[in-house]
DNA sequence: TATGAATGAGCCTTCATTCAT
DNA sequence: CATGAATGAAGGCTCATTCAT
């Protein structure tokens, strides 16, 4: 699942990162730093990020206030640290691997989609808290709506190059039609893991990959 | 655009509105009220939920903190009326008028989604603002949850029917397709109106509507 | 029980009235006025007196908040008037009337005792608001302060009189002993009828009018 | 005076204390607590609790408000610390030790008597302020009923055990007797030191002692 | 590194009282 | 006399961040 052929998505870093504390020089160090990450995660999931108090994260870690500050600048950059954190687990095709030449632009498209809402179930409260904080927070809104963009972006040209190849709906705008369908999965996504709307995690497959092919006028040869 | 069959959407109340104040009395209450009201939108869209304060509003109204609690209980309760304000705006077919018979459904869906999508960008900085409540109050997710549910279910309805018709892809599942589709144009208004994402209206439209008549499998006869 | 002897005690007025909005001259204000007590005294007793809205009131009374200025100037006022509406329930022979002649004066003491502990519960919530406003507002306490010492005093002299009739221990300070004895009653109603503790009506009777007898060292001749 | 059969008086917790914040970890917290502590003592004496403001206390203290809140989490809860600072000195032996066998009843009651009225009389300004609060929060008036009946039970026993003796008037009820007769004690208290009026510390402790002694018809073997 | 006490700006909310209608 | 909208001062409380130990 995790070919080098999907892992070259432009994932931008996800933030300036400049100011950063520097990393923990001695094992100690590290081990209070991964405590910190943890247990902020656990209090975000649980109260949200407004809620979320420094103080209830460091309780959770066992550590005093201050060594909070020893690792990280504040609370915004912790919770970068929680999503990067999350990353790996989250890192999915991000798009139906049109150019794969050993499967079907249709399988592509299924198992992209599949391995995103997969992906999105497990980290649904986190999603929820990244919503809210992106909402509530320009530089985050910044961030979420550059990695859309890219997976976007990406989508455009797999969407041109069948074009192109005359295997998809030559009228459509491809860079509008990739917008809103990775919109339409991130949404449905959304509704249902976060918002508690009805659907089997087969519907929801089955469905958004119909959905595609049928948009696209893909022609599954 | 607005005859009575696109009437009956059904909107759910906003919320309970059991507690709320009561109305004004008299006139100037009433005008009070009113400038409140005008107030807090610009406010609310100026800075933001999180940030407005209330003496902002009741500065920008012209009138004393205390007047604002004549007539509000709550920063919350007061967005619920701005809300409320604008919703008539907002009032849109929600869904493609599947079941008129004087247009093709292809025409019925493209005039929906323009409507919605112009609705939208009129009230673009609000729908914002309403993101950014909804993903911090509980009471006002389930307020937006139960109205795109709404929405959902009538085009989920309308689906269902052209599919007896044998006019729509059969294999779809009507109520996944429709929120799937539904949170497509949503989405996308969002990406576009909100986060700045490039696309003229007509490529909006052009698009989220062929992806609507291709991904049903819509025939146009 | 209210005989003319008892109408006597000292009471002193209960408090500078000067100031006070001149009685109503009309029908329907006499009514509104005293729709205003009754309200008040209702609100008085559920709230307490520092968590009484003027507002509350005036609704419980039906009338505007406007109104209420039209008969008091304050809340204080209108508490006072409260008060002194439910005084002629409260009157009570105040001291064992000692200088009655058809009765013994262990039969004063214990009828004096009755009388006060039965009129105390039925006005027992409005006692409780009583020492409650007592003891926030000086001017309420020195109401209560006088009061209380009018009554002392006049038993203070009953105690003198059987002291020199050589029915009374000699030994005792008539003015503190007073002081003592009626606050040891007014206590224990109040920590019966308000506090909540447990005595029945003829265990505290019997035991009161025991203690000031014995007290006393009153010969029952 | 303080032998420990006086010490095992029943004081129940003055309450519930499980919601407190967590006391000072170090010397430099424990010396802040007690300035803050002190600080309100001095701002509740002057002004009373409901006078008493926050801001008043921490600039008594020489602290930002912000340091309030580490120790305190509301008013209620220091003014609860000032009581239980205050309580030591209040410590008295409660009741008459009739139980002890090396002095009369009679000498134990006075001495009891005399120990309670100049503890009142030290922390005079403070107890009117209690009775204030008492009267005002139902919690405070609950610790303060409780204390006040663990000492009327208390003596409860011991004018049982002094009927069982023989050595006071059998008809008494007990458990009304020990209400009435510390609540005479606790009242003249209050109204000779929080009111004004007057009475010389001997004139009271004789007054008291007699009373006690009369109403009980303690024989002076 | 770790600790945890100290900081303090700033906003929401109440409600007795006034006054124009 | 009645109405009810308008007023506005005042204070409790939070919590991210700093810094002395």
């Amino acid at each position: 699942m995790s070919n080098s052929k999907t892992e070259d998505v432009d994932v931008p870093p996800l933030a300036d990162t400049s100011s950063f504390r520097a990393p923990p020089a001695t094992a100690r160090g590290a081990r209070t730093r991964a405590a910190l990450v943890a247990a902020a995660r656990v209090v975000f999931e649980r109260d949200g990020y407004l809620d979320a108090r420094l103080t209830d994260i460091t309780a959770e870690a066992k550590c005093s206030t201050g060594s909070f500050y020893t690792y990280f600048a504040s609370k915004e950059e912790i919770f970068l640290a929680v999503i990067e954190a999350a990353q790996h687990d989250m890192l999915h095709p991000g798009f139906p691997r049109l150019d794969e030449d050993e499967a079907s632009p249709a399988a592509v498209i299924r198992a992209s989609n599949r391995a995103y809402l997969e992906a999105y179930k497990r980290n649904a409260r986190l999603m929820l808290i990244l919503e809210q904080v992106a909402v509530i927070d320009p530089k985050f809104r910044e961030v979420r709506r550059a990695r859309s963009r890219a997976f976007a972006e990406r989508n455009a040209r797999g969407i041109k190059r069948l074009q192109a190849q005359g295997l998809v709906d030559p009228e459509l705008d491809p860079v509008v039609a990739a917008l809103s369908l990775s919109g339409m999965v991130g949404r449905l996504a959304y509704n249902v893991f976060c918002l508690g709307d009805k659907a089997t995690m087969k519907q929801m497959v089955d469905t958004t990959t119909r959905l595609w092919i049928n948009g696209l006028k893909l022609k599954d040869e």
